[in-house]
This record gives C-alpha cells, structure tokens and sequence, in this order.
DNA sequence: CCAAAGTGTTTCGAATTCGAGATACTCGAC
DNA sequence: GTCGAGTATCTCGAATTCGAAACACTTTGG
C-alpha cells in the first residue's frame, strides 16, 4: 500500500492553486462586503487609496488597484460623475492629473471603511493573528519575487519581439 | 523617536493586500505563459481539469476554474467550437453534461501542461521550497476557512432578505 | 403520487476589463 | 535646441465576466 499513489504533488503548482483558491474566497467576502454600499471593488479600491493617501497621480492609483490603465480611466470616470473625486491638473508635470476625495467622497469612504475592514478581518479569521503576520510574510516576499521576475521578463520580451519577427 | 509613526498596522488588512498582490503577480506569469499558446487563463483552466481528472460534469469543472456558471459555459463553447471539448449527456442525471476532451484537445494541452507548470515554479521560485509549502499550508487554512464561512453568510442572506423585505 | 425545494445548465443583457494605439508631455543625449 | 526614448493619460472596440432568470430534471417529505 504506498502512500502517493499518483504523484508526490508538485509544491510549486499546489502553492499556486491554494493561493488562488484563497484569493478567490477573501475576494467574495470583500465584493459582498462593497457590495452593500453600492459599489464595485475597483471603485471601492479608488476611493480607498484617495482616503488613506491623500490626493495621488492617477498612476500610482492605478499601480495599487491592479487594474490596466485604460480600466483605471473607465472607473475614475464613473466616480467623478458620481461626485465622489475630482480630477486636477498639475503646474509641475503637465501630463499627470491628480486625484482627490470630494467631501462627499470622503464622508462616503470614511462611513464604509470600518465595516469593511471587519469584514476583512472576519474573512480572514480561520488563522490565528500569529500565523496571519506569517502568512503575510511569505506572501509579501513571493510577491515581490514574482513581479520582480515579471518585470525581467517584459524587458526580455520588448527586446525580443520586435528584434526578432 | 517613535517606532511606528501611524498605526500599528492591521494584520488583517495587511494580509488581505499582500494576498492580492500576490495573486496577481502570479496570475501575469500564469497568464503570460498561458497566451503564448493562444488560450485564455480560463480556457486553459477547463483543459487542465479535463486532463487531469478526466470527463466531468460541468459544475465540477466550474467549482475548480472559480468562474460562474454562465462564464463556463461560456468558456466551454469556445473550446467545443475549436473541437477541443465534447459534450455528452447521461443516463444516470439527465440534467448534467459531462466534458471531455477531445483527441486534439487532450494532445494540446499535453503539449503545453509542463512549460506552463515550468512557468508557475519560476514565477514562485522567490520562496524556497520549504517556505512554498508552509505558505501552502497557511493558504489552505485561510481559504477553506473564508469559503466556510462565506456559505454560512450566504444562508443567512437568503433566508434573511426575502423575509425581512 | 404530488408538491415543493433543490440542482445542473443555459440564455440574455449589462457591466467590467483588457489591449492596442492615440495624444500630450518630460527628460536626457547629442 | 531638438531628436528619441520614456511616461501619463485617455479612446476605442473587442473579449470576458457577471447576475438574474428560465428551463429541465431530481429529490424529499408528506
């Protein structure tokens, strides 16, 4: 009677459904959790930045929302029609344009943010807050390790494709 | 000289964005070494299963690709019209449609399957091995833990709005 | 056997997201 | 200064995803 029948499991690739599978659950809880005040995740992310950072370029929102540019514009948009942000430009750098709360924004955010932040914490409770800061450790440095790789990789294919088609 | 000017930091919510982070970076690699093949990450999501555990019914292909119900029919129409995938009905439940794939289907995703999985191991290869599967471990806990109790909320949901509108 | 509740799949329309490519601007090398 | 590469934002069309609801079938409990 052996004890793997099939394969000793590939840790890699099982790290990889796990971490999915786990974004996947946290991810419903916070939809549902947005959802109850009227607003979409990227929305909720927008606003959720503008608040804890203060007036930003729309490209450094864009880097903590992860979403594509041309996503970010679309929901930008949307949030200035709904009188939540206002758009400026700047004297220094001609290209960018900030972002800010309005009042209404801020009063908006400010009121949902700590149910929110429960609901995170209620999502994430099957670990204790010791193997919470643990798991957040590790999945900081694959994080990081990962982009950093995908970032040598873009490079690598920038110089690839066009030189070699 | 203070050692943490703000706040203390909420793990929760640290952990919450560390997970996202996390998650879309790999999901880049996954998804960059997917394209290289002309699929989609949920087009391959159906393929792999398929190939990994063989003809299933729908819904158990849909509870694995985390999309909804309509997204994969959505996605299995395409891969039935490239003639990747089959569907057959059975005798035993006559609701349920059972996938497989197809000869093409199943040598292209034989094909492709090891250069992906090379592909996700470089893409979390920033943490050694042992720390791979204690992330793992820690990552299964959380997310069986928030599905848990992401099914409760959705009972309580049902049986609390038609009531109480 | 029947009704009601539950499950599996699909349809449809709307919302969101992406990718490619414009546009406008900045910066560094020459 | 000016050319070219790089950056910030936006536009547009297409692809993907979702949610709600329809439909077909099965199961459960009288």
């Amino acid at each position: 009677m052996r004890r793997s029948p099939v394969a000793p499991v590939d840790v890699p690739l099982r790290l990889w459904v796990v971490l999915a599978r786990a974004f996947d659950a946290v991810e419903r809880h916070s939809r549902a959790s947005i959802a109850r005040f009227g607003l979409g995740t990227t929305e909720f992310g927008v606003l959720e930045v503008l608040y804890h950072k203060g007036e930003l370029p729309v490209c450094d929102v864009q880097r903590r929302i992860l979403v594509e540019s041309s996503s970010t514009t679309y929901v930008v948009d949307k949030l200035v029609k709904r009188g939540l942000v206002r758009r400026r430009r700047t004297a220094s750098d001609r290209r960018v344009i900030l972002l800010t709360l309005t009042t209404a924004g801020r009063r908006l955010i400010g009121g949902i943010f700590p149910a929110h932040a429960q609901a995170i914490r209620s999502a994430v409770a099957a670990l204790p807050a010791r193997q919470q800061a643990q798991a957040a450790r590790l999945l900081r440095t694959l994080g990081l390790g990962a982009a950093e790789r995908l970032k040598g990789k873009e490079i690598r294919a920038a110089a690839d494709g066009p030189a070699l088609s």
